[in-house]
DNA sequence: GATAACTTTCAAATAGTTTTGAACAACACC
DNA sequence: GGTGTTGTTCAAAACTATTTGAAAGTTATC
């Protein structure tokens, strides 16, 4: 097979972020930042989701003004979440990366990975203590250690309630966005007036 | 009106956090971190919800080891949010603090501060964006340009659409929970087998 | 296997956040 | 008003997290 002859794609000089794109990722940055991530992880994820062709790391250091290493951490980074996919192009050296463009598979994903390890270890935590406790109100000596643990075992039960709560919510959320959560979240919804 | 008389509820002497406090408090920091709140937030909560008598500034500084100063703030910003309230005791001139236990008003109540305030500013970026590109796909002079613009409009349409689906949702919840949110979400969640 | 193109890694620098503790303010009681 | 107790504030310190850039690693091509 011969060579590709000469640089067919000829790729779009470096382009400046337009401002509706800078300000998209931004508040994108911003809005994942709350939501335990780092900024910079919504700002490369959304210029990916907002270009209509794959880009290299090159490119997103340029638009975003970001050093080679952290676009290349950002990159791998997303790219474990799922969220962001190497591509390959006819005629090119470099890699190229595109954004998941479906929004609940994203989301389902990061719920399932990240929120429910935590709340697992939490539910975990909440019934150990719960065994501690039982054992104590049965068991201890003086009247007012019982009643204390009483207090605290039904206390904790309300927290151990509510986390399982949390786990059910997300393990329904993403055994449905794996299809297509939309009618979901619509269909909850719709409950409300 | 006479004189209280001998410090009548003379208070137990400082009490080192049983295990189970110490874990259960420490989770729901961890917890609560996650979630965007400063550990020590939750861990003063947890205290709190898991005694039977309100505590003092004092009581926190030494069950948790943490400075007058780290507690005082903790405890006006956990005020700020309404999970935490002020109560008077008889004879006493410290201030005491008691949780708040309604585990799902204080959950909406941040939701509704929070989160909410959250996604609104981002749902105004969306639009404003989604403007400025709207009038790009009627007015650029050459196609490629429109092209981009009109891409970038579905795009962003859709971030819209989750956020204000976001904003529905926390609405919900908040308007339900005023009351009492469990049914709401026990409901929900009867969707699935 | 040498070279060039590109990517990854990582220690150091920077930036950001939380905690401390001492100084100050507020208040109650005498 | 003076004294002692409690609460708040804030600058500095300690700690965490993020970013950089240069060096090492990888891969494709000749």
């Amino acid at each position: 097979m011969g060579y590709a002859g000469p640089r067919v794609g000829k790729r779009e000089k470096q382009r400046a972020l337009w401002p509706s794109e800078a300000a998209v990722s931004d508040v994108v940055g911003r809005l994942i930042e709350f939501w335990g991530f780092k900024r910079n992880m919504g700002r490369v994820w959304t210029v990916l989701y907002l270009s209509p062709e794959p880009l290299s790391a090159d490119d997103l250091c340029h638009s975003l003004k970001l050093s080679t290493g952290a676009v290349s951490m950002t990159l791998s980074e997303l790219a474990r979440w799922g969220v962001v996919r190497k591509v390959w192009i006819q005629g090119e050296r470099k890699d190229f990366y595109t954004a998941e463009v479906q929004l609940w598979r994203m989301i389902s994903r990061v719920f399932n990975e990240r929120e429910k390890s935590e709340v697992i270890s939490a539910i975990d935590s909440f019934e150990e203590a719960l065994r501690q406790l039982d054992h104590l109100r049965k068991t201890a000596p003086d009247a007012s250690t019982r009643a204390r643990a009483e207090l605290q075992h039904e206390r904790i039960s309300q927290l151990l309630e509510l986390a399982r709560l949390g786990k059910r919510l997300i393990d329904a959320l993403v055994s449905t966005a794996k299809v297509d959560a939309e009618p979901l979240v619509r269909f909850l919804l719709g409950q409300r007036s």
